[in-house]
DNA sequence: CATGAATGAGCTTTCATTCAT
DNA sequence: AATGAATGAAAGCTCATTCAT
């Protein structure tokens, strides 16, 4: 009686999500609502009873992401990798999710305080992620010690921010000369 | 008499230009015309006429930035210096640029097929500056000739984006790894 | 087990009906019905098949406190005072009801025709009660006999609105004068 | 040149002002802002430039009246007529331009924060006003001496809020008694 | 040429009301 | 009967852009 409801406003809650997913990457995180609720064939109203405020729906469309790089860098941290080769791997990893889904970086870039949430996020959960890899790294004397992982996070952000005449390749070629810069020099 | 008008309208034409760089700075290249119009004590007709859009603005306001790294360009291929480190120097003021005038990585980033102009002056001129730092840098066998200008130009433009936990020292750390990572392996 | 539906029915109107008065007390009676329906721990669609349109609610929630005063009304005129005197003090108490369920006094005011409810319920039952009173004040001599009822519940509606610099006591002294006013002249 | 776009927006302003004075009248201060540009025959845009808030408008359109107000208060002390009588003149003008415009009484009631600038308005130049009138009656000690200006002046605010069953004349009748009620017993 | 008033589309957000379950 | 998700019409406010003077 009530679960097929809920079960009604989970999916419509999925359908926001993927909707708003697209329109991120299409028009960025500044699109209207209005154009959310109508990718995901719902009335605005529905938007605001799911995601009170914009910035919760960015969030939510993020986080599921943001958790899968974080268990993506407990994974690598368990192969039997030299730690250098799994922070390249993790950091590839993150890069294409950025490239992507590039309202992400947008999103990470943004100061907005409304975003703050998402901001949280990212320092508790993938700072520490990144930060475990890069300490590996350090430890294993493969890694420069003065790079933070904040930093590094932060600048591969920055790096997946696409444009004309700089794509995917480009920036994944950059990324690659960001880390070897950040390695030990031999 | 038409001198008189002319050199009014000169005067306002750079008003406005000052004007919008400094509100640029200020509160981004989204800024209201608005706020330009009034930074500069003149109506919103003015810039208008001036500037009949936006990006014709934005242009006007870059350009100067971009001739004087141009020039700047030139000069270090004259010092005597190697290559490589000519190129650490321009990459390292280029970022300055960027990061005091935080404006222009916004508007290098923005996809807006307005700013056309914009992007059309990096690719004739800033591209060729950078293309002639670098090349001299690969043919010394310094740098990894892979590397092309405007792949190194939209990198550091994007580096140049400052956020929280990630200042001006962060941006210029991450440009020298960049650079590094550039060089030919030894 | 309809009679348990039943019991169920009436303890979801009467929560419906105090949340409504706390509600109306707190927030006006232009208070969201979602906030109504909060109050009570009903979902809205009840309040909604309870009270078909808000100002069924809105009826209800008075109509028991409007016969609380037309009780007041008859009990007073079965005392041992001047009619001048009860109908002082039932005008004291009716604007004290007023003041307190501020509320009331909103919708008393309110043109509302979806509220014609409430203010039949008024004509049917307060004006005649507060007639009584005033009538039999008339009949000793001591009410101007020009007096109408409906006219004196205004007023005093209308008196009990307070506001800033405009509180419970300046609203009794003013309804005082008021009915010294209505005394007929020495 | 400039002259006439001023005289234009004056225009525009003025138009303002008597729609939104019209509309208010109709619909109460809570009309929508649109509905005002409509009536005014003006764009939405319009309003807010010439007032940024809607509590200006609503003080703007009454600052006049009220001004008015005043101005006959002195007028009337001038007149050789005994402060009492004064005062119910003044009085009854004052309750005839809220009747009138019956948006006037709903702002004054209104606690909403953005009107401070109105209800400064009033303590500032009406309560004085009634102030000045009042003291003289006490001072002949025809007015009891615990009548405070400004309570008066809400009291007739209110009772100048018609209703169904209470209309102008009603409205004046009671503000009779009112002050009949405040008058030194003999 | 310069001005700035006017315009109105567009965005966010709220809430009364309906209706499938 | 009860529920609460969904809907979509308002309403407030901002700004890019036009155009009469």
């Amino acid at each position: 009686m009530t679960g097929a409801r809920l079960a009604g406003a989970q999916r419509s809650r999925e359908a926001l999500l993927s909707a708003a997913a697209a329109v991120f990457v299409e028009s960025g995180v500044q699109a209207p609502v209005r154009t959310v609720a109508e990718r995901a064939r719902v009335g605005v109203g529905t938007v605001y009873r799911h995601f009170p405020t914009r910035a919760d729906l960015v969030s939510a469309v993020y986080r599921h992401q943001v958790t899968e790089c974080v268990d993506l860098a407990e994974r690598l941290r368990a192969q039997p990798v030299r730690p250098v080769e799994a922070l390249e791997l993790w950091v590839a990893a993150f890069l294409d999710f950025l490239v992507t889904k590039h309202g992400l970086s947008d999103a990470l870039r943004s100061e907005d305080p409304a975003l703050a949430n998402l901001h949280a996020l990212i320092l508790d959960e993938l700072v520490p992620a990144c930060d475990a890899l890069l300490r590996a790294g350090q430890d294993a004397g493969e890694v420069d010690p003065d790079v933070a992982a904040l930093t590094l996070l932060r600048a591969v952000g920055n790096l997946a921010v696409l444009g004309p005449g700089y794509g995917r390749a480009e920036a994944r070629a950059m990324t690659v000369r960001l880390l070897a810069g950040c390695r030990t020099s031999p």
